[in-house]
Parts: structure tokens; C-alpha cells; sequence
DNA sequence: ATCTAAGCGAGACGGTACGTCACGTCTTAGA
DNA sequence: TCTAAGACGTGACGTACCGTCTCGCTTAGAT
């Protein structure tokens, strides 16, 4: 069905260098100043090889999504045991993450991207927080198997809380919020150790 | 120095309506087909009066979240002395409302129009999320006199984590959530009544 | 018919300001940059004095032309007896006026303010050009009896084609124009005395 | 260091479509009525295509000047050998043509768009009238050689006095001028063979 | 060793929305 | 009731990007 190799065959450094370079700008100028010419002048490639790619700027940011390339910095939950412990710490560090501009600016394209159309938002949302939310739920399971959640406390509704958490302290700069310890502690049902 | 009533006074039917028509097209087609000619279009006015009083787009939509006219739907929180009951009830019909494609659509609009500007974010989250984090830490804070909040929960965290739960599920449409009284459950640390 | 004096009386003192107002901006900026909104800053009055007096920019430019505040310098025919010289005087004296900035930048007013406008064309060019046009013609009616004017020549076709040569010079900045003296001496059908 | 030939050429259809567009709609509305826009729609072009290559709407009136585009109907100087009839044959035809409210409205548009701009007014009226200019010169001459012309005659002035009485007969519609056989005879100072 | 077809950088094309400017009208308070 | 001030609806301005369409030039498999 695919065409045999006739003509130019499409530049796989081409493909990279734009969505290399799509990360960097909104890394550095946010999703809102993203432009096609701009990313096309920064791969050092013309406007049509983008667009003969991705019909689209959304979807240049979905790729990068999916793959990987354009997320919240990939936390790890650390595993010593503790579950409390470890929340805290992994809290702690996402929380210290977003500081960074860059890390609020991509928290920004993920939503504007995905904005008009409930299919990329889907998409776009269980790419980016859905591993950090299947993590969570795996090392909460684990919890609940060693005593260390709450009897009332259920895995998918603390994973949810947890990340609504994080992205709500995300889009409220100004906000004195609760210590991270207190959040655990409050999501776990459970004293401090 | 500044002349006082000097001059025609600006039309407060004009503002008004401005701002009426902003809301009403981000509710029909979204921030993003949102144009200040179709502004002024609706809104029976010329595309200067809009300038004359917001700098921006992005401002009219502040100036809607200030006064309280673009926000989520305001579901009061009921007080039936059941903690728990209250929140499931509330939780429940906010997240009914999101169901309205308008909802959303304000959602996103809050979102892109705070982008860029950390001042504006600030601004525009406390406004829209404020009344309602505001309004869980009073309900909670009489749950936790009446002895119906866990022993280790924290008012201001169970807020956010209520508050950050309805964001993360607004933006994540296809998801299976956990039920609300599941939430509101584990976020109290507390057996179903 | 005219109201008795009821309410404030016009202020004459506003309407005079308007026109030097109006006179010295064409002047300075031509007629191109004028703006009401400068005329009535200028004057140190309001836009909607100007409109009261006039419907336009044009008209007040029209007025300007008509009360003789705005033209082509006033230069008189001298009249020494000797038509050729007297002649030969006014259109350097005329040339030479044309050499300053304002002159020319009147000129295009008086153009411009007519373009579109047949009625106003004609007001304005009978009134700005028509003096200057009546005076040669009485001081070449005066040659003709003096025996000064060749036998084939027309007084209203030496006229006409006297300003018209001061028009078509004053338009092509860059020309290199017969001298005045070869010009008059032409039109006169005389030899120079 | 001119890149050669990168990149789509420029429209030369589109180019025409816009002159000719420009040419037709001062023609039928005047100078003054002239907007970027409906040049555009005009020529079935969009507005920055027109702005790609003029910088102003004066600048395109300047190329239909330059490229004889937007002229006076281009009258041939009659040359039966009889330079007065010639003449007068001559200027009756440009006075029809003056008639003509395109060709006023023209005038009008040469005018204005040389406003504010010394260079482009030598520009515009050199090119537009530059022409009639040389072959009224030629044309006297030969009628020098032949004796046709009063002794005092000048050549460059008698073509300056020409296109001046055309120039003001042109801008003063209400007049009543003198028959152009009276005129011709005047310039040349000769009787009417 | 051509030939042919597709991808490439470049950049012009027809559009749409932007934010500014000036227009001519309207609506205040004050003289 | 005219005045200065200034907001109103309107519409042209010149700019920035959009997504599409040619250009001349590779680049590689098919001839």
C-alpha cells in the first residue's frame, strides 16, 4: 500500500529537528508564542516539511506528548517502604520541579494544546499524567498491602487527589499551601511515623 | 489632577454588555475562536470601545473571573451538619456541571488566559478557585469541630486535594474516576456515615 | 427667524482660533497630516466646536480661502506704465514666493480640498486664483490701450495661461522653467523693451 | 549576495491585477476613495500581498505614473505642417478629454499622491506630463523652422503656458475660458491663418 | 548514466485577526 | 445653549501568522 521508496525519501533528521526544536521554544517563550515559522526557522527547516508532517502545531506538541519528550519531569516515586516517607519525598520534588518556568510552560501547552477538542485532551492528559497516576496507584497498592493507608483511604481516588493537587498548586503561584507532609499525611489517613 | 467627570462618562451598558458577550462566546465556541471582533459584534459595540477599556482579550476574561461572572458554576456547599454527606453531594453536582460543554470551555478559557503572565495567574485562580477553597476550609473546619474529619486530616489540604481533584478530572474527559463518595471518603479519613 | 439670544452665544473668539489654527497646521505639517482633532487642540477647543461651525475639514479650509487667510502670497501687479516690466516683476516675485515651503503646502491644500467635489473645486479656485486672474486681465486691458500687447494676443488667454504657468512650476519642482522674462515676453508677443 | 531565485516568485498576474485594480478604482471613485482593501479585492488579491510590494497606496499610484499607466489620455500632437491648427486641434481634444470625469479624477490622484513628498512630486509630474511636454517642444520647433511662430516665442515657454492652461482649466471647472483658437493664437502670437 | 518522482529550504500567495488612528456623533458638567 | 472634554460606533490602516502553493535544488530508486 505504501508507496516503494520513489523520490526523496523524508528527512528523519528533519522530523527531529522540529520537534526539538518545538520543545525548546516553549520551553523558553511558552506555548501562547509558538509559531510555525518560528519552529520551522529554528529546525533550520522550511515551513511545508513541517506541515507535511503534522497538519497541525497541536499536534507537533501531542507527538512530543506521546512520546515522552514533553512532560512534567519524570519524578520517580522512590520505594524504601515507608510509603509516607516516600510520598513526601516525590511530592516534595514535583513540587520543587515546577519552580522552574520551563516546567510550568509545558504544564500550560499541555492544557492549551489540548483546548477545542476532548479527543487530544484525552490523549494528551493520560499521556502526560497517566504514568505518573498508573505509579501511583502501583506504590499505593503496595501501601495498602503493608498496613500503611488509611482503612477509608481508596488508590484511585488518593492518586487523583494527589495529582489535582499538584497541578492545582501549578496554576496557583500566589497560594500558602499546606506542607507537603500535611498532604500526605491528610491523603493517607494516617500520623506522621 | 485628574479632571473629575469631565467629558462623556463611559457607558456602563457598553461594558456591561462587552462583558456579557465575552462570556457568552467563550460558553458557545471556546477561548480559542474567541476574537475581539465578534466581541464587539455581540456586544452591539464598535471593536475601539473594547480597547478603550481592556488592553486585552486576557483582560476582559480577568475582569469576568474578578467579578465572579466567569467561573465554574457556584455550588454552594450544603450544611446539613453530615460532613460527608455535604462534600459527596457537592462533589457530585460540580462534577455533574462539568459535563456542560460550557463549563469546560470557561475551564480552558481560565487556563489560556492566565498563560504568560504570572501576576494575571495568580489573579485569575484565586478569583475563580478562591471562593470555593475558601468555602471547603470553613465547611471543613466546623466538620472537624463536630469530630467528622479524621485525625490527621488538615482542612487547608483536604481543600486542595477537592479542588485538585475536580481540575484533574475536568481536564482528563476520558478517565475512569473513582466515585465521589469514594473521594470524599478517603479525603476524610472517615467510613462512609 | 434667527433665535433671539437664548443660552450661551457662540464665541467668535473659538470660531477665529479654529481657521489660525487650521491655517498655521497646513503651514507646518500640510495639509495630509491635518487632523480636526489637532485643529481643536491647537485652538484650545473642542472637536464638536469645530463641527458646529463646519461639516468638514474641507469647508474650514474653504473659509480659510474665501476670507483670503489662506492663498498664494498676495503679490500686486505693479503697474509702472510698463506692462512688460511690470509683468516680468510680478511672476518673479510670484516664482520666488513659491520657493517657500508654506506657499507650496497651501497650494496642495487648496488641490486636495477640492478633490471629490466639483462645487468645492470651483469655489475654491475662483476664490483663490480668481483676484489674481481679474487683476491681470484689468492690467492687460490696460496694456492693450497702451499699445503694449502684441496684435494677436487675448487678455484672458494670457491670463489663463500666466497662472497656469505659475501652476505648472509650482507642481514640477524639479523643472528648469524658461526666465520670467523669456515667459512674459512670449505671451506678450513683444519684443523685451 | 542576493539569494537568486529562492523561493515562489512574486505574481506578476498579481502585480498587474493590483496596478490595473488601482487604475479602475481611482477612475471610478477618485483618489480620495481609494483603500488598500478594495485594491485588493479588486485585483482577487490579499491585502499583504499588496503591501509586500508598495509600501504605501501613493507608491502604486507612482508606478501607474511611471509606467504610463495613469497618465492624461495620451494625445498625439496633430502634424499636418500647420502648427497653429495643429495646436489648437491639439488642446480642443485634451479639454474633451478633460471632460471626462476619469481623466479629472486622475489629475486629482497625481496631485495628491505627490503630497508631502518633493521627490515624488518632481517624479510624478515629470513622467505625466514630462511627456506632452517633449513633443510640444519638438512640435514648436519644427514650427520655429517653418516660421510659424511670432517672432518673440520660446519654445519651453510656450509648451510651460500650454500644459499650465491645461493644468488650470482643469482645476477651475466653472470657468469661462477663452476659445482655445484665441489661445493658440495668443502663444504663438500669430494670427489665425 | 540517465530519467523520474518526491522531499527539501525558501518564500509569495489569499486570508483573518490584531491593535492603532481618525472620523463624525453623542453625552456629560460647567459657564 | 454653547463650551471643553471625551466616549461612542465605524472603518481604514499596517503587521503578524495562518495554511497553501510554487520555485530551483537535491536525492534516490527505476529505467
Amino acid at each position: 500500500m505504501a508507496e516503494a521508496g520513489r523520490g526523496r525519501p523524508r528527512s528523519e533528521q528533519s522530523r527531529r529537528a522540529i520537534l526539538a526544536a518545538t520543545r525548546d521554544l516553549i520551553a523558553e517563550s511558552g506555548y501562547e508564542q509558538l509559531t510555525v515559522q518560528a519552529i520551522a526557522a529554528r529546525a533550520g527547516s522550511g515551513r511545508q516539511t513541517v506541515y507535511r508532517w503534522w497538519a497541525s502545531k497541536e499536534l507537533i506538541v501531542a507527538e512530543l506528548v506521546v512520546n515522552g519528550e514533553l512532560t512534567l519531569p519524570p519524578v520517580p516515586i522512590p520505594d524504601t517502604g515507608h510509603l509516607q516517607h516516600d510520598l513526601t519525598a516525590w511530592l516534595d520534588e514535583i513540587m520543587l520541579s515546577l519552580n522552574d518556568p520551563q516546567a510550568g510552560a509545558l504544564m500550560l501547552a499541555l492544557v492549551t494544546a489540548a483546548s477545542d477538542n476532548e479527543a487530544d485532551a484525552r490523549l494528551l492528559y493520560e499521556m502526560s499524567t497517566g504514568p505518573y497516576h498508573a505509579a501511583l496507584v502501583d506504590r499505593l497498592a503496595q501501601g495498602v498491602s503493608a498496613g500503611q493507608v488509611g482503612p477509608h483511604g481508596d488508590t484511585t481516588a488518593i492518586a487523583d487527589a494527589l495529582i489535582g493537587t499538584v497541578l492545582f498548586r501549578a496554576l496557583t503561584p500566589g497560594a500558602r499551601p499546606a506542607p507537603t507532609s500535611v498532604v500526605i499525611r491528610t491523603l493517607l489517613g494516617r500520623s506522621e511515623s
